[in-house]
Order: C-alpha cells, then sequence, then structure tokens
DNA sequence: AACATGTGTTAACGAGTGTTAACCGGTTAC
DNA sequence: GTAACCGGTTAACACTCGTTAACACATGTT
C-alpha cells in the first residue's frame, strides 16, 4: 500500500471520537480528531485530509455549517455526516450541502468503514474508469483506449492529456494550465512537446470521425464528441 | 429563476426512491417518481420530462428496455441509469445512444446531482450547435458551417463573431461590444482585424444570397437572413 | 555486456491562423 | 467640393501549431 489516506474526523465527545479515531487506525487510515468546528475547519486548511466525518450537533461550530464552508474550498471531497437525529428533513439538508453519505447514531464502526471505502474508490477510481467517449471506452488507471474491434494502449502522457480534455470536453482546455499541470512548466519546448502528443492522440481517436481535437489558436484545445 | 427542470425517477425501492426525489426537490428539480417501468412509461408520455433517472432491475420492465423504448420516442433525452455493482459494465457498454452515463449503487446524492447537472448543461449546450441559417447549419462546438454541398470549417474568431451575429440577428451587433468581448479592446488595429473577419464571413455565407452581414456605420454589423 | 523495446524530447519543415499594411471606394461634415 | 473618416478587400507577414523523423534515455531481455 502506499501512503495512507488521511481523514478528518469531527466529534464533540471525546470518548466517541477517541474510540473511532483508535478503530479507524487500526485499519490504516491516518484520523485528525477535532473537537469542534472551528478546529475543524483549521485542521482541514492545514492537514488537507481526503475524507470528512463530521458530527452534526458541535459546539461553536455545527457539522453542517463546517460542510458548507469546506465545499467552497473543495467541491469533491467526500464528506459523511454523523447524525443523532434521525428525520429524513436533516439528511435531505446534509445532502443540500453537499454530503455524500450519513451515519445515525448509534452505529457500529463496520458501517463507518464501508462507507468510507466505498466513498474513497468513488473519488478516485469510478470518474476516471470507463468513461465513454463516442465508440471508445477510455480507462485511465489502465491507460486504454477500447472499442469494439481493438486495444490501444496508451502511454503514461498520452492518457493524462486525454484524460483532462475529456474533463473540459467540448471547452477550451488552456494551453498553459496543462502544461504546468502535466510538464511542469510551460516553455518553448514542452509546448512543442505536447503539440507531438496532440498528434498521437489524434491518430489514435480517429476511428471515430465524431471526436476530433480543434486548436483554439493562442488559447489551448478543445476535445469534441 | 425560469420553471424548474423536469425529471423522471423510475426506482422500485420506496424508501430510496423517497430520499432521492426529495433531496433533489431542494434543489428546485421537479421530481416525478415510478416505482416500475410500465409506469415510468406512461408517466413519459405524459409528463414530458427533461431528463431520466432509470433504476435498470425494477419489476414488469427493467430500465435498460424502457430506455429503449423512449429512446424511439426522443433521441436525445439524456438518461441516467442506477446499476447494481455487477450488471454495470456490459450494459452501459451495449448502450452507447447519446446523452448516457451511469452510477453504480450505492451512490451519493452529490454524484447524483453532479452528474445532472453536467448531462443538462451539455444538451443546453446543443443548442448552441446546429442552428439553422438560411441554408446553412450552423454548429458552434465543432465550428462548421454546412450545406447540402460542402462542410466548409470556420476558424475559432470566425465561429466566435458569427455566433454573436446570429444571437442578435437583423438586429445591430455593437462593434465596440465586440470588439471588447472576443479582442479584449476596442482599438484601431483590432477594429481593422475584425473587419478582415467580416470579409472572409461574407465570402463563406455567399452561397445563400438572401444572408447577409451589413454594415451599420459608426455603429456595428447587422445579420439579416 | 549487448541488444531490443518503449517512451518522451528535440529538430526541421510545412500548413494554418490571425494581424498588419496598403490601397480603394463610399459617406459625412465643413 | 474636398478633406476626414469609415469600412471593404487583398496580400504580405508573423506567429502558432501539425507532422514526421531523428534522437536520448530508461528499462527489460538474452
Amino acid at each position: 500500500m502506499s501512503n495512507p489516506v488521511k481523514i478528518l474526523l469531527a466529534e464533540d465527545e471525546p470518548a466517541l471520537g477517541q474510540i473511532v479515531k483508535e478503530s479507524l487506525e487500526t485499519r490504516n487510515f491516518e484520523v485528525i480528531l477535532c473537537e469542534n468546528g472551528i478546529e475543524a475547519y483549521e485542521s482541514y486548511l492545514k492537514n488537507k485530509p481526503e475524507l470528512l466525518v463530521l458530527d452534526i450537533m458541535m459546539p461553536k461550530k455545527d457539522g453542517f455549517t463546517l460542510a458548507e464552508e469546506i465545499r467552497k474550498k473543495d467541491m469533491h471531497i467526500p464528506i459523511i455526516f454523523l447524525t443523532a437525529k434521525s428525520q429524513t428533513k436533516d439528511v435531505v439538508n446534509g445532502f443540500q450541502l453537499g454530503g455524500n453519505d450519513y451515519l445515525k447514531k448509534p452505529f457500529s464502526m463496520e458501517e463507518l468503514i464501508v462507507r468510507i471505502h466505498a466513498l474513497l474508490n468513488r473519488s478516485q477510481k469510478q470518474q476516471k474508469d470507463n468513461i465513454i467517449l463516442g465508440e471508445f471506452t477510455f480507462n485511465y488507471t489502465k491507460q486504454l483506449l477500447i472499442d469494439e474491434e481493438e486495444q490501444q494502449s496508451l502511454t503514461h502522457r498520452e492518457t493524462e492529456l486525454l484524460y483532462h480534455l475529456i474533463q473540459k470536453q467540448n471547452e477550451v482546455l488552456d494551453r498553459s494550465e496543462i502544461l504546468k499541470k502535466l510538464w511542469g512548466d510551460d516553455d518553448f519546448f514542452n509546448a512543442r512537446s505536447m503539440d507531438v502528443f496532440i498528434t498521437k492522440l489524434r491518430k489514435k481517436l480517429k476511428k471515430d470521425q465524431n471526436i476530433q481535437i480543434i486548436n483554439v489558436r493562442g488559447l489551448g484545445y478543445k476535445l469534441i464528441c
């Protein structure tokens, strides 16, 4: 395994917080425990966790408010709410703030762990694999471009580039932005190198005429399909 | 805001259906919940929703069959499938008629909402595409001007300029406004550059004599057709 | 160690796109 | 009427990007 997944846990009741923390740590998660919403927000900024487990009822700042603030910084981080109340209304309220899942207290550790795994798998994998692109299916982790007839393998650079193009499908992907992200710097040579990869991708995508990588002079590229 | 987007939700498990329905309603969608495929098809005919969220495993008529039937009526309506883990790939890969996505159960509300917005945006963007202009069909994202005989490709600048002219069809498009929008500044050189593009567009549009870009001295241009 | 293979970078030339320049005609203001 | 102005058109130009191939480097194989 690579380095452990960082989880931010906000829970005001120390006994419960400690038990959950330790229990998650035995499963190879790194857990940062905070006792109220304000502390949790600061810790979020500092530690950049991959997933949040937030109690709703907390002193100083409740879990909903906290989630709302954090969502402004990160649209996609998975959030699990812990709630003592069992009414749908609160749950719905939580979803509205971009919560991904919720658990009613009292809950079992098993339940929590299942949900954590479910959300982590999704945020990492599912969105990147088996993306349908015209005739093709693009698999990011396997670096493959599949159609009925054949299966083309892509190099790492091709994969990354195509992935970013797909993320901005039908819009312009900024040249400079992608150069900085994949090559680390927007200079002359990297730019020429990128042109070469665009050519390679066009070649591999040419089977489906409806898919095209259009250049927008001075701005970047647009993947249409 | 205009009137809410109507979504047809077909889900046989009442508890899940209800929570998704309510959750979507708090996001200003209008949701029609159906408990099986037959009911859903009737509701589709009656209510004309803009988007479908279909569970695949349903009693009486499964989501896949339902989608096939609805596709015969509407080639373009966006469909999101909800699938249990085991089915996903084959079923959805086999179903490649445009505007589809799928979510594995269990899914989070946030994911569903992100995908709904993505598909709705796409279908809205398609309104920019295939605009009929006299003899021609103008496709914004593909940067094409099509008639029966041929297919002319436009550059990015030509496309943007024509698009804005079309938006103000038969009215005057202000020179200064368009210069600021496309060139960033209304100065002498940009103005001359724009004149060149007007010439180019006129050339590409000359096949249909009824379409004309008329200059309104001191104010701007007027696209008549 | 020698070789083959795969991946990404650099080089060279050609094509496409947008800008600038030059020349022209028509309109407006004095 | 004529000078100033605005826009039309064409061509030259500069710059960006496309494409191919040669090259460099790393990794794996015998």
